[in-house]
Parts: structure tokens; C-alpha cells; sequence
DNA sequence: TAGAGCATGTAATATGTTACATGATTCC
DNA sequence: GGAATCATGTAACATATTACATGCTCTA
């Protein structure tokens, strides 16, 4: 559900085709959930099912036509409803990553501390991609600001965890 | 793969059969990612085809019979891969209660307020109960240190959200 | 004797990803 | 002339959840 309140969040502010829709989706790092294109697709194709969006053909010269999605105003109250939902409640999080935490006593300590050292490195890109992005648009972009916050809380975590590895070596 | 990973994982310091498996994950409140039970059958049952994990069948007195699963060599490479894997590369998070963050202007801000304050007491919950767990369990699994700093650092935020809505009324 | 616990699973459904298909247009 | 972009989607597969089925035992 969560994703299709984010295309009907999106779609609100800006009636958007599904193209359209997937770049936004894709050069915005600042995602709190993943959405590929062809999932995207096939939402809007349930909800335009369901009745909480509707389309019309558009066509610019001579390119393909284009499907631009409106909300309805049954998919405006859904919205509505899943938006409270969602802010009221905590879904929970998933992390894949740290599945792995509990078990790094199975390796040999230098090898753990190397491979956390990789993550640190990756972890440090993604939150200096999202350092770059300028105030103006984290002032309207919760999300963004949440995962930067996030990313920056998971940097020190991770430092003081290799340090306590090897410390204890 | 991060299920497996946590089977595998749990299964290599304790042979287990589905159901004693299934109360370990259930109470514990410091997992992080979900695994039912009808899918944590199934993932022992696809392990098994795959020739991860054997099991014995027991019985104990007159009681439905069990299958106790024991890690194979090939499942204990399959282990340090996946682990390997895991503490050195940074599989996305998900953050399925972020994605409303971005339309809370939707809402007047009253209700907004109330919303997000619901939620802090949720996540407060879930925060509490991880505090309770005792430090020599803290110590050997890092996972719920990692979720007790990930709330911690959520209420945190929620706070200052809540704040800044509240004073820019 | 009724209900909770033990122990396994299946069937139906929902959800999501990957790779592929199409065919025009624009840019180099 | 060839690659990238525009724009839509489908088919096959992978993954996961929900509700249900079974049948025994132990406890109140």
C-alpha cells in the first residue's frame, strides 16, 4: 500500500505519465521505499482498475502516446485515508543489512573489520549524495531529510562498532 | 537471501526443528527483517531440496514428529558467502513509514501533530521493550543494539518534526 | 470436555523483479 | 547508420502472506 500512496502522492501535485513518473523515481535517490518501472506501471494499471485514477491519451508529434494519470476523487480519499495510516502507524522497517551483525563472530576479526570498512564506504557515498541536495527542496522533502538523518546515525554506529571489534582483538 | 541468511545463521549454533525456530522469532522483538512461520517452512523446505540443511526426523513421547535441521558443508560455504556478502555490501533499507513524510502538508497541521504524536508513542513502545533486554544478551547480538540505536535515533527525529510543524503554526 | 499448545504444512492470493518486446525519434 | 531516448507494457519467475487443514496431547 505504501507505494501506491506514494504514486498518489505524486500524482496529486503533479498529473504525471508513467515515463514521467519513473524518472522522477529514478534520479531521486532520496527514496525511503523501493519502486521500479514496470511495478509502476502495473499499479497505476490496478488503480486505474480500482477507480482511484484515470488517464488521457496525450500525444506530442510524432512520439508515442502517453498515458497521463489524474487522480480520482475516490483515489483522492484513499490518499487521505492511507496518508493518516501511514503517519499515525509505524510499519515496520526492514533491514536487510543487519542481518549479518549477529554472526560476524564467525569470521576472523581482521576480515569482519575489512568487510565493515567496505559498508562504511558505501554507506558514506549514499549519504554524501544526499549531503548535496540543496536546502530549498529538503525543506519539502521530509523524506529526504529523514534518510540523511538516517544515514548519518548509521555512519557513527558503524564506526564505533569497528572500533569495538578491533579494540577487543 | 537475508532469510536464509538468518536461518542458516541460527541453524549453525543451534540445530533446530520449524516450530522451536518459529518461537525464537516470534519473541523475539529484535529481528531485522519479518519472517513468518508458514515462510520460514517453506525456506527449510527449499534449503533441504537445495542440499543447505538435513534433517532428522524425532519424537518425543507420543507427540507429532519433528524435524530437527543441521546445517551441510555445502550450507555452511553457502553461510560465509552470503555473510560475507551482507557485512561488506549495504542491501537498501526500507522505510515503508517514511513515505507519508512528504504529503504531511496535506493535512492541516493540527491533525498532522496528532498523527505523528500517535506514532511517537508507538515507536517509544517499541523502544522500550528493546531496552529491557538484558546487557549479556546486548552483547551477543548486535542486531538489537542496532534497532535500539535506530529508535533511539527515531524519536529523536519524530521530536524535532513534531516541533517544527507545531511552531511554524 | 473444551481449549491451548505442539508440529507440520498446503492452497490461494498478493506482491515484486527480470528480462524481453515493440517501434518511432532524435542525437552523434 | 547506430545508439540512446521516448513510452508502453507482458510473460515468466521469485518471493511472501493469509487463511486454512490436520491430529495428537496436556491442562483446567
Amino acid at each position: 500500500m505504501e507505494k501506491k500512496l506514494l504514486l498518489l502522492g505524486y500524482l496529486l501535485s503533479h498529473s504525471m505519465h508513467g515515463y514521467q513518473l519513473n524518472q522522477v523515481l529514478q534520479h531521486s535517490a532520496g527514496l525511503p521505499i523501493t519502486l521500479t518501472k514496470s511495478n509502476a506501471y502495473k499499479l497505476l494499471g490496478n488503480m486505474e482498475t480500482d477507480g482511484w485514477v484515470t488517464y488521457r491519451e496525450e500525444q506530442e508529434g510524432n512520439r508515442p502516446s502517453r498515458r497521463v494519470y489524474t487522480v480520482t476523487k475516490e483515489g483522492k480519499a484513499v490518499f487521505y485515508r492511507l496518508l493518516r495510516e501511514n503517519l499515525s502507524a509505524c510499519p515496520t522497517p526492514e533491514f536487510p543489512a543487519a542481518v549479518g551483525l549477529d554472526f560476524v563472530h564467525a569470521l576472523p576479526v581482521e576480515e569482519a573489520v575489512a568487510l565493515l570498512e567496505q559498508r562504511r564506504q558505501a554507506v558514506e557515498a549514499r549519504f554524501q549524495q544526499l549531503d548535496t541536495v540543496p536546502d530549498e527542496i529538503l525543506q519539502s522533502h521530509l523524506t529526504i531529510e529523514y534518510l540523511h538523518h538516517y544515514y548519518g546515525s548509521e555512519l557513527e554506529w558503524l564506526a564505533v562498532i569497528i572500533d569495538r571489534l578491533q579494540t577487543k582483538d
